[in-house]
DNA sequence: CGGGATCCGTCTTGATACTG
DNA sequence: CAGTATCAAGACGGATCCCG
C-alpha cells in the first residue's frame, strides 16, 4: 500500500504525506480541535469533499487516523490521530515557526 | 509569486514544499553534498529533467536556493541553500526521525 | 442532516526525446 | 551540462448525486 521509491526516510514520508492537503487535515485534528468531515470542509484552504474523502482513507489505511462514531450521535464519524498520527506535532510545529520566520503576513491562529 | 490560500503558516509553506520532490532536492543539497542538476537527476527516486527543472525555478524564484556558476569550471552550474534554505535542516531531520521510527526499512544513508 | 461517491472539464505530472 | 518540447496519464476542483 505505501510504495517506496527509496529507503531514505524522507522520501518515504513524502509519500504519505507530500502533497498540499494532508498536512493541512492533521493541524485541523491536532491543534484545531476538528473531527468531522464538515469541520474539515469548512478551513479556509476549501479542500474538495473527493479530495478530503481520499485524505482521510489514505491516512486511515497507513495508521495516521482511526475512524470513530462519537460517543453522543451515533451517525456522525470522527477521525482521531493515533498514536502515530499525534508524533507528528513536532514537524508540524517546525513547518509553522518556520513559516512564520520567512513568510510574511503568516499568523499561527485562524480558521 | 506565492499565492495564499490563507495565512496559516503551515499552509503556506506548503505552498512552496508540498509535493513529493521539492524536499528531496534540498535533502540533496544540505545532507547530500550535491549542487549539480545532473547530481539531483542520479537520487534514487528517479525525478525526471522537466520537473527537476520546474521545482528549481521555483526554489530559486522563492529564494530557498541561489544559482551559481562553479569556480573550477564556468560552464557547471552549482545550486545552492540560501540562509532561508539552510534553516529547513531541522524540518528535514524532524521529518526524517518520524520516518525511521515509523515507516519500516528505511535509512538514513543512501544515494 | 452527515459523509461521502460520481462525473467532467481543467490543470499538473511524468517519461521520453530532443536542443542550446 | 542543463535544460525545453511534446504529449499521455493522472490529479484536482466543483457541482451534483447518492445513501443511511
Amino acid at each position: 500500500m505505501l510504495k517506496k521509491r527509496s529507503n531514505c526516510p524522507l522520501s518515504c514520508w513524502l509519500e504519505i504525506f507530500g502533497d498540499k492537503w494532508t498536512l493541512l487535515i492533521i493541524r485541523d485534528i491536532a491543534f484545531r480541535g476538528k473531527k468531522q468531515y464538515k469541520e474539515f470542509i469548512s478551513s479556509r484552504e476549501g479542500i474538495s469533499t473527493n479530495i478530503l474523502a481520499d485524505r482521510l482513507r489514505l491516512l486511515v489505511s497507513n495508521g495516521v487516523l482511526i475512524k470513530t462514531r462519537s460517543s453522543s450521535n451515533k451517525l456522525v464519524i470522527h477521525y482521531e490521530l493515533t498514536e502515530k498520527g499525534k508524533s507528528l506535532a513536532p514537524i508540524l510545529l517546525s513547518i509553522a515557526k518556520w513559516g512564520n520566520d520567512h513568510i510574511p503576513d503568516t499568523m499561527i491562529i485562524g480558521a
